[in-house]
DNA sequence: TAAGCGAACTTGTACAAACAAGCCAGACCT
DNA sequence: AGGTCTGGCTTGTTTGTACAAGTTCGCTTA
């Protein structure tokens, strides 16, 4: 597993942060003084401070000295997108079931989200998610018809369905879109996740991309309140979170 | 007002886009192409089609051409950071109330978000924000000591804290952090917003830093089910959004 | 003392060149 | 017909150079 030269820094310089080598509000080195210190040209120290950057770890402005924002490990796409990555990665145990599995004609909307031909057929999947054996998350998924035989191949009681579906197709899921509001617990969030109805659940409503841009998955999923918290981090030079009107 | 080339092109693709020119999974020129059709560098292109893959718009894979992934426009940081700015670009009418606003020394963990010494004094601000009349958000600030008599000489049906304090002192708000989850509707709350008690709410917690690097204001906001939706982008290469453990 | 100026420093933008690595389609072979 | 392979295309990485633009801080000057 090789990596590329500015990784390797950006990697060298994100631990020094979270080290506390450069605490919050401290003055990283110039760029200059960087690319001697690695022996590398300018242009790769600004890929590496500029990844980051991205990351919200550090932020910069024209003439001034680079500054430390933040310190705290960002996840990867994949820890992000699979629950059970995440979970094993927060030392947590994961775990959960399928309740139910059928396939269907698609609503106009669900063919909107998922570029495929109103009517054609999805595959619906309801499952229920646990952490450490506290039911934590509903999930229902609704999966496009040319990736369905691949996930009614899975064991019900599979972990890591992203990880599965790599492993047995090659499927990589490489692009997110994410609405997330509260709603208050229907009768079956209710049941399955042991709250009252009508108590907050924070709703995550995901939509997944192959590498090829094609969408895969569409996803309502509802967490019990307190049991996680969704972090973002933004500037002015870098913002992916967008506030939009309700329905 | 100049703009660097790199931007301009970044725009004329992302209205090329917007317009359909180059439709949800269509490929986008090669970088030689634009190079060639905008008389620049081959890494001036590039500088503008990252900028167009940072806000979700295009994807990459090596090899590959550029693929078209979403449509829609993204908002800037102040559209994000500022309710007021962000209701007038949608089309509302946004107003707002300071209903209590005192001073008094911070709690520990004040302290820390905001980078000041445990015990200095901070302001708290509670204000309801409304959308068209209608109760939407209740917001319950803590600004740090130093910028705390330029929040005070505000007017308190001010509409825009954010561009207030820019006219007043020049601050920018710059980078930002956010927590975001569901809670129940307290007493305070759901008397404010006319919900019930134990309704659920989305809440986002933020803490917003200037230019230099200095925490200026914490923030715990809490919005209407169903008033607001919050959306975010990401990829394997970019992935700003993080999910976390709840309390 | 305080305002103003300027020089040194630092990040931002742009161009050019070269090679590496991955993708794709058409040609070729079995 | 179907699989394989290769060559051209496209994006990724790295170096080097030059200038523009903003910040910082010490020095000069009123």
């Amino acid at each position: 597993m090789t990596m590329a030269r500015y990784e390797q820094i950006a990697g060298d310089l994100r631990e020094a942060i979270l080290r506390g080598e450069y605490p919050i509000g401290a003055q990283l080195p110039s760029e200059a003084e960087l690319a001697t210190r690695y022996e590398a040209a300018r242009g790769t120290i600004r890929q590496a401070v500029a990844l980051l950057a991205s990351e919200g770890l550090v932020g910069s402005r024209q003439g001034a000295r680079r500054i430390v924002l933040g310190g705290e490990r960002s996840q990867s796409f994949a820890e992000l997108h699979s629950f059970a990555q995440w979970a094993r990665s927060m030392g947590y145990r994961a775990s959960g079931t399928v309740l139910a599995s059928r396939r269907r004609p698609c609503s106009p909307s669900e063919a909107v989200r998922l570029s495929v031909e109103p009517g054609d057929e999805v595959l619906t999947v309801l499952r229920l998610r646990r952490l450490d054996g506290e039911p934590v998350l509903v999930e229902r998924t609704v999966y496009a018809g040319w990736i369905a035989p691949a996930v009614e191949k899975l064991d019900p009681a599979c972990e890591s369905v992203t990880q599965e579906l790599y492993e047995a197709v090659g499927l990589v899921f490489a692009y997110g879109e994410h609405l997330i509001d509260a709603v208050a617990a229907g009768a079956e969030d209710a049941r399955l996740l042991g709250v009252r109805r009508g108590s907050p659940l924070l709703r995550q409503r995901r939509t997944t991309t192959s590498q090829e841009g094609r969408p895969v998955e569409c996803s309502d999923d509802r967490y019990r309140a307190g049991s996680v918290v969704f972090s973002i981090r933004n500037s002015t030079s870098a913002n992916p979170l967008v506030r939009r009107a309700g329905d």
